[in-house]
DNA sequence: ACGTTTTGCCAAAACGTTTAATCAGGCAGT
DNA sequence: ACTGCCTGATTAAACGTTTTGGCAAAACGT
């Protein structure tokens, strides 16, 4: 067995001096050429051929302690690793960090975790002196972020800063309802269910204000008995529509809380010999890989943003970074971003009723 | 607005050592607790309290430039990212990391990067110093690995290396099928279909090997007709499976290459009204959340160890690691992770039609 | 009282860079 | 021939640690 590749002498700065003839300021001028400061084109030239031919690789380590900046944005993430969505997430801003040349080191804390192991992730986070933090939160309302994080710029990914201090982004949720709402109101329906999630979370509050307002906006008057709840699974989603639809006077079509939930009133449906979309509109929210793409009819759902949270983070921490010692105090207002719903195939126009416009099982083909 | 808290002088160990009346050795020796070394009770004591009131952070960068070691190590990601499995593989290196002190830099390249692209990636990683490297790819049969990843010691994640000389970790998908079948022939399945996917991955190899060996073994001889197969979708496990029940002969099971195809294969049972689990049974595979759970009945099918993959690529890269110098170049075998079947609820025993064991609907209640 | 060991601590040299300050020489203008 | 100014480089001091090799003083054995 060869070993000769195994022997990597490591090359460093003055190897390349040393080979170069000349001295490591120069060799350091030249690879990154620094500004304010002159060296011959044969000298560079020859500078940079030897750094290649030698295999150079600069030690960042080294570099970092003298100019005090990492290049590393420490990622904070609060579970959200397990959730499907995560990934998103740490796509966003590793190919937003990519793009700024910096390289992203991620911590996953426990949900369950207590403060204080919280706030010793942060700190090995700045112990590696991260140039920022983001700290991504399943989504909560508000958070109160580990003092550490004072200690450097830091952004926050589905929270708001209790203290107001730290800026902030969050998906639009109540907008992106309202939005599906619109969307349901223009195909002529005006008995739209909401068949939302048992559990109080934020979210929970998001859609509902959306769905509402996207009511209102339409004209249509709120009508409480359109409103179910059921647990945030298919499961719950089965049940609460099952009740929905189950009635003289049921809703001609029924927004679901989430694309889980969305699946359990597919059954429902099927089980009351109802046909999507033609009988009933069914629309999801979360858009939610695979499901969305894979149930049939495929699904009218709402996306959240989460590549786009996390490249918005990293790209605004690098702005905080940039800007000058305490500038980046001044926080702004929280960003939301939009929740862009995605159609497909689950909404049809209202079956008509009382508008005799056209009847049941209008367009859509499909094979069925 | 109080800036009080912005101005943060960066303690380092001098300051710790200045306030303490002693040299920084001392801090150094009793911070570190190094051994081969004393130092007296009492001022051990003092130098912790005053590090700590002080609110002495060590600078890692400093450390890693003298120690030449930085405690990271860089998982480089093929695309991965992207596909929801991805999170849990990352979760699973993330925690096995913090179990060993070290943080986890993520570097996500794109699958139609080039080569020059993924070395430049891998080159990143070494210039800051990693110890080790985690290259996780889609499945693969074979890679070559970007050769600055010798340098440094280095594990794969879904391929093996074409030079057989980093370790390798995959899924040992013919093991799981091949359970799958088991499962289904205990449940005393004969008939036993198998759709698989048209596209020819590794995937698709390694679960029809599973598939015929799982037949073997249970005695079943290999029945041709009983093989369809379809897009890696819905919308393939739906014609695949409309084929394979609309004959009188009809298979009383069938295993579908994925979870998602396995949605298509409840849609062909549902519209040739056939129920699940009593009349055809259905199992998948990969336990893509959320489909599995939430499909109705609950899909029994063979989970893909992301998370044990990720987690054994750190654990022995710290071997690795500490292994002296090039003893990490005798590379083993391939190591192979079980992936485990999770049974659910669509599989029931085989309706009986020879064997007059019991009738069709045996069991299994739900609403229904 | 005198060697020897142990105890507790420290000075200084690394680690691989960047950067401020300086310098030798050539060339132009007086 | 002197002064001054560019040009192309160099020297040396950081950055914040760890670690090697000590060295004084205290403790110990005789």
């Amino acid at each position: 067995m060869n070993n000769e590749e195994t022997v990597v002498p490591k090359v460093g700065i003055r190897d390349v001096a040393r080979a170069a003839g000349v001295s490591v300021t120069t060799v350091s001028h030249v690879l990154n050429d620094t500004p304010h400061t002159r060296t011959s084109e044969a000298t560079s030239e020859r500078v940079r051929s030897i750094a290649r031919e030698l295999g150079y690789t600069p030690n960042r380590l080294a570099r970092g302690l003298r100019t005090r900046t990492s290049e590393m944005i420490g990622l904070l993430t609060e579970e959200i690793a397990t959730t499907p969505h995560a990934g998103r997430i740490i796509l966003g801003a590793q190919e937003e960090a990519s793009r700024h040349n910096l390289t992203l080191a991620i911590i996953n804390s426990h949900l369950d975790a207590g403060a204080e192991a919280r706030r010793a992730d942060a700190r090995a986070l700045i112990e590696r002196q991260v140039d920022g933090i983001i700290y991504a939160t399943v989504f909560h309302h508000e958070v109160s972020v580990p003092r550490e994080l004072r200690a450097v710029p830091a952004v926050l990914i589905g929270a708001l800063d209790r203290q107001g201090v730290v800026p902030a982004v969050l998906p639009d949720e109540a907008g992106g309802a309202a939005e599906l709402v619109a969307l349901l109101a223009e195909a002529g329906h005006r008995r739209i269910a909401f068949a939302n999630s048992s559990i109080e979370v934020p979210a929970t509050q998001g859609r509902l204000v959306g769905y509402l307002r996207g009511l209102e906006t339409a004209g249509i008057p709120r009508d409480d008995r359109l409103i179910a709840s059921g647990v945030s699974e298919a499961a719950g989603g089965y049940t609460a529509c099952l009740e929905l639809l189950d009635r003289a006077d049921r809703p001609t079509a029924i927004f679901c809380y989430n694309d889980r939930m969305a699946m359990g009133a597919y059954r429902a449906a099927q089980e009351l010999g109802l046909r999507i979309p033609e009988d009933v509109s069914i629309v999801g929210f979360d858009d939610q890989a695979p499901i969305a793409a894979s149930v049939y009819p495929a699904l009218t759902t709402v996306a959240l943003p989460h590549y786009e949270m996390g490249a918005w983070a990293v790209s605004t921490l690098t702005r905080l970074i940039q800007s000058t010692s305490t500038a980046w105090y001044r926080s702004t207002d929280p960003t939301w971003l939009p929740c862009p719903v995605v159609v497909r195939e689950s909404v049809s126009p209202a079956p008509a009723r009382r508008r005799g416009v056209r009847g049941p099982g209008s367009g859509r083909s499909g094979r069925r």
